[in-house]
DNA sequence: CAGCTCACTTGATTTAGATCAAGTCTGATC
DNA sequence: GATCAGACTTGATCTAAATCAAGTGAGCTG
């Protein structure tokens, strides 16, 4: 059985449209992730010559964490199936979800600044992982020229997909909020070839709650409010999108759902 | 008359305490912002190969682009001194303000993942600064190890400080954004070597409003309110910290002012 | 220097979301 | 399959900030 279909499974309620997750491989050339992960741009010869590097732990189970806020840098992750949140340490003791990540998206590259990661990542579910020792990408640096101009095109990237999420919190209403919370789930799992349309949510409302900077009744409440207007079909973490342009359209924050 | 001392000076009723400006200079090794800019940990020998890339440009004038979202990203930028707006194009139209640069940051990082830049940056004064284009940094990172290491570096610094960024606007309390946002543009304006106790805001109170996801009123009458509870004296723009500790706790969301 | 514009401030009212308070449902364990 | 804990939902108030509505004041232009 495979074990990435098992953790993106849905609820008994929910009929067809579900798509395979790509499979696994113990090389980066072999990977069905390749094309959005660190060698998305990486030609076959340069895919080779990082495999050798790359270190496959084993799964980690859910709430392990993959690093943890504080700990000398010293490799990136790429994850390969499950989620991992990241966790910063919010002023006053308690900590604040500060992103979600699924299959193909890389983590750890704030810790490249000050040789330690400010933030935890943290396990929501069973979750395969890569890990890319800096040293030694830096070290295949040197020669390699794909590999030089790919790290900070991964890093760009990381910032433009973090000021995006910061637009994303920006939106003043609790309804537009969640529209591109779930729009963008949508869009990255499609990036991924996870399904797009259909699938469970690994994170728990309050985690959500925390990562959108809203109360977990709120978050409750809104859902609601969006399954009532058939935007979208909620049962707990089962997600199933109805109406993929109205969703855009509350995302945008207009109360039009045409 | 030193140029950079003319965009700090504040109001008539502001005493003392003024810091002048790093000299500016035609080169990265005599430049005074080299510690905080592109070349922050680079030996001499380095910093010297840095400089005949970089494209010193004349004077910004107020309200003018350095570059504009969706142009073809060619190069990145150095702020030498004035100040500059990053702004986001929403999806209703209007534009939201992403962030603001001083003196020593560098801009137009987001452009390297997509080879356009994904925001536009405008001068909120008389602005001097850098351009470096991307691919003759590419060229000097072939042989220039200090080089190689230095843009993940600057990048991965950028990343930490937009997420700080997210943190700095999820505070819930309209008094606590205000009191971080002073509080961060005092540490920068310290880190680039400009007054940090006293100091002159380039942005109108509406660019507040839109970088902090607050109104304009709700800005003017928090601002009034941390100027009630001596904890910044506020005359315009014209901004001293009276009290820097209550100011860290107010970021911090305590109501306890001692 | 008068008049004007536009940034900014201050006040009154409204409202979205937080908070407080019960619930219900689900999935794990025995 | 019964029990239980903790995730989730729903309802009733409360409140901080948005909105609506006048102001004031500083800087420019003629």
């Amino acid at each position: 059985m495979c074990p990435v279909e098992q953790y993106d499974k849905v609820g008994s309620h929910s009929t067809g449209n579900r798509r395979r997750a790509p499979a696994e491989s113990a090389t980066c050339s072999g990977c069905g992730l390749r094309r959005v992960c660190l060698p998305a741009d990486l030609d076959v010869a340069e895919t080779y010559r990082l495999d050798p590097i790359i270190r496959r732990g084993r799964p980690l189970r859910t709430g392990r964490a993959l690093f943890h806020a504080g700990q000398r840098f010293e490799a990136i992750y790429a994850i390969r199936s499950g989620s991992v949140k990241t966790l910063a340490l919010a002023p006053d003791g308690g900590t604040t979800v500060c992103g979600f990540h699924i299959p193909g998206d890389v983590l750890g590259l704030e810790g490249i600044a000050h040789n330690s990661y400010p933030l935890s990542a943290v396990a929501l579910e069973p979750t395969r992982y890569c890990g890319i020792p800096y040293r030694a990408l830096q070290g295949l640096s040197v020669t390699h020229r794909g590999l030089r101009d790919e790290l900070p095109k991964i890093l760009s990237r990381a910032l433009v997909h973090s000021q995006d999420r910061t637009q994303l919190i920006s939106a003043k209403r609790a309804r537009a909020r969640l529209a591109a919370f779930l729009a963008d789930i949508a869009r990255r799992r499609q990036r991924s070839r996870l399904s797009s349309m259909e699938f469970r949510l690994p994170m728990m409302r309050v985690e959500i709650a925390s990562y959108l900077h809203l109360t977990i009744e709120t978050v409750s409440r809104t859902l609601s409010e969006l399954q009532e207007e058939a935007i979208v079909n909620v049962r707990g973490r089962d997600i199933r999108i109805l109406d993929a342009d109205s969703l855009a359209a509350a995302a945008r924050g207009s109360s039009d759902d045409s």
